[in-house]
DNA sequence: TCACGCTCCTGTGTATACACAGACTAGCGG
DNA sequence: CCGCTAGTCTGTGTATACACAGGAGCGTGA
């Protein structure tokens, strides 16, 4: 693997994972002795980090790990709301049937993953996360994947101040599985809607528990 | 302005306007001494026009200039369609009329911009873009913004494959012109639907002429 | 004559050295 | 004591040199 790829996704993974909190300056030369590469890949691994909006840069400080505030929240599901709302719209028109009604057998029997044997719920985000690879091959648009694929990882960022409680993950997995049945049955409106409601039941559950840990 | 500045805004300008046609291969020493900068900034650039989509790493043979079909022409008005709904949506609710009362009233003389003095329909085009930025503005949404400034590139690429008549323009400025009333009367739902109306008109006119021209 | 393999060569990926700009600090003057 | 200025110094921006991989072309053998 290219040294400029392992620094991208090593300090994607920093970020993502709270390990390089917001507002840490990340100067060139200290960040590529960390990750043992020169600061030629490490550029390059930074300037990808600016463009998913990750680090921004601090006049004269240099780069900087943005900050999350519910703004930022409200702001990055504005636009989550519409490109997944057109993702589910354009993969109910062109999914293989086969595959999203195996996700839904599947999604049927998640809110047994959400015992206790597992905290971190992660085989339950698992199965989210091949559900939107399904959703993202199906649409056949690679620049509206293109879009949803730099928002993600803000997303990912978004869970560590959201903290999801076992009952709103139950009932995330309901509406999973509407949307899921919207897709295999090829119900663009409704696949849609369906996407609309559980970001906007996302949103609130996020905000909520954001406002205690923020405020 | 720096090296890998230029460079980018360099090749982005003879890629958008067909210097630099589909399929050219980007050998970064070639274009490094072509443009006077060193490899250094050069792949900088190039890592920038690749995340726009407007080059692709072709296996072992290195960027290749992408191409532009019928198909990538519904792909992204796909893409556009939701993210220029969301921003007028969003733009009604949080603009400042006076900036927008003033756009309508420049849209209303629009039609005297299209005549033969101007063949290019620069003026036209710059009050388009003038409108556009008002508009991203006012939406408040830096990461709507940030999808929508990577779409334009591609979508200034595709004027030279449709080559709008002068029917079209005037029909299209009398959409825009319902576009920004509803945005400066604050009629959210209005504008989006305007600008669905306004982008399927595109739509349609790019792809009938797009089918003569590529095909 | 064709197929396989070896060599060369072009081009990318990485490291490092140098130049310059902006910010912090210390010292001096008012 | 405060403010301004000059100098230093850290850090980014750029150039260049080197390493390595993949492909093309040529040669040889069957």
């Amino acid at each position: 693997m290219r040294a400029s790829e392992r620094a991208y996704l090593a300090l994607r993974d920093d970020i993502l994972h709270w390990r390089l909190e917001p507002g840490t300056v990340l100067a060139e030369v200290e960040q590529s002795e960390r990750l043992g590469v020169s600061r030629t890949p490490l550029r390059e691994a930074l300037g990808r980090l600016a463009a998913d909006g990750l680090v921004a840069t601090q006049r004269g400080r240099g780069l900087v790990v943005t900050g999350v505030s519910t703004d930022t929240i409200v702001q990055l599901f504005e636009l989550r709301q519409v490109l997944e709302q057109q993702a589910a719209r354009l993969a109910a028109q062109r999914r293989d049937a086969d595959v999203f009604e195996a996700l839904r057998d599947e999604f049927t029997t998640a809110p047994d993953l959400l015992d206790d044997r597992d905290p971190e719920h992660g085989t339950y985000y698992d199965l989210v996360s091949r559900f939107d690879s399904a959703v993202d091959d199906a649409t056949g648009n690679p620049y509206l994947v293109g879009a949803l694929r730099t928002l993600r990882p803000q997303l990912v960022r978004i869970r560590r101040v959201s903290r999801d409680d076992r009952a709103r993950l139950r009932a995330a997995a309901g509406e999973h599985q509407l949307i899921v049945e919207a897709i295999a049955h090829g119900d663009a409106a409704l696949a849609a809607s369906a996407t609309h409601v559980h970001l906007h039941n996302s949103l609130r559950n996020v905000l909520a528990s954001a406002e205690r840990k923020l405020a």
